[in-house]
DNA sequence: CTGAATGCAAAAAATTTGCAGTCTG
DNA sequence: CAGACTGCAAATTTTTTGCATTCAG
């Protein structure tokens, strides 16, 4: 875990972006909530728990930020707000989510599952595909269970 | 095209509500702009232009409304703001999308593709599906000519 | 030291809401 | 005619920006 956040402050470093205290509190709170989808506001409150005096613009800044460098993604399940996921270290494809619409939880797969899929569209759409985003809206295990 | 527009009024009507004048106007713009994806902004100028004492909440409200009745799906690539998009009629599933990230141009595909990996996910995840969004993001095939 | 980074407050952008007046079924 | 619907303006919500100050390298 230690390990984790050294590497991610070296891809800050290399990249050479500045490694402030406000900075490394953020991805540590990214890290210690990795399963949530965590949204701007929740990271600052988060954070501010650990590092008072940090303002919500160094949040979104930290989080554009981390974006760029590929270390979060920033998703989008429909409501108003904006989500960010810790990529899971060494995957080459970004995994997906699956939203209950009945009780609003988001579970994730890290299995690809979409390379046939992909081979498809690049070959037929003759599109080169970079990163991908897939989320099945549907009952979870735990809702699916109740309904019975 | 004049049967879409009317079946889709048929739709309104049998959930009980009114067939306003601006709602129609609103679903004509959208029917005219089927292969765009338009954000509320952008619906309410170009219904402005057929309809000009409509306010933007009214395009909201109708937006809000069509997506409740599935006639048109919400979808958000990103950047700020939420576009509209219209289902197909007699679509099973919701068609998915290639966002080049040269251009920012964004092609729809109506293949389902998904038939196989959504097994998978009820299976192995015990997940009932009722829907998805497939997004690509990459190079599409306009730009990626040039690039050579 | 020096430019990058921060915090604060103000601005912008997107969407929602309240309400009095209007219109559809 | 009654309740649904509308337009407008004001309010909310989310995100961005300007700028003086601070700090990491």
């Amino acid at each position: 875990m230690e390990s984790r956040i050294e590497r991610i402050k070296e891809q800050l470093h290399s990249a050479s972006y500045k490694l402030t205290p406000q900075r490394e509190v953020t991805v540590r709170v990214l890290l210690e909530n990795e399963e949530d989808h965590l949204s701007a506001e929740d990271v600052y409150l988060l954070v501010k728990e650990k590092y008072p005096e940090i303002g919500l613009a160094t949040v979104y800044r930290t989080l554009e930020l981390l974006t760029e460098l590929k270390i979060v993604d920033k998703i989008n399940f429909g409501d108003g707000v904006s989500r960010y996921d810790l990529r899971r270290e060494g995957a080459t494809h970004f995994h997906h989510h699956l939203v209950c619409i009945e009780c609003g939880s988001v579970d994730e797969i890290q299995e690809d599952l979409l390379e046939d899929v992909e081979k498809i569209v690049e070959r037929d759409f003759n599109f080169k595909i970079k990163d991908h985003r897939l989320t099945f809206h549907g009952i979870c295990h735990r809702c699916h269970k109740e309904e019975s």
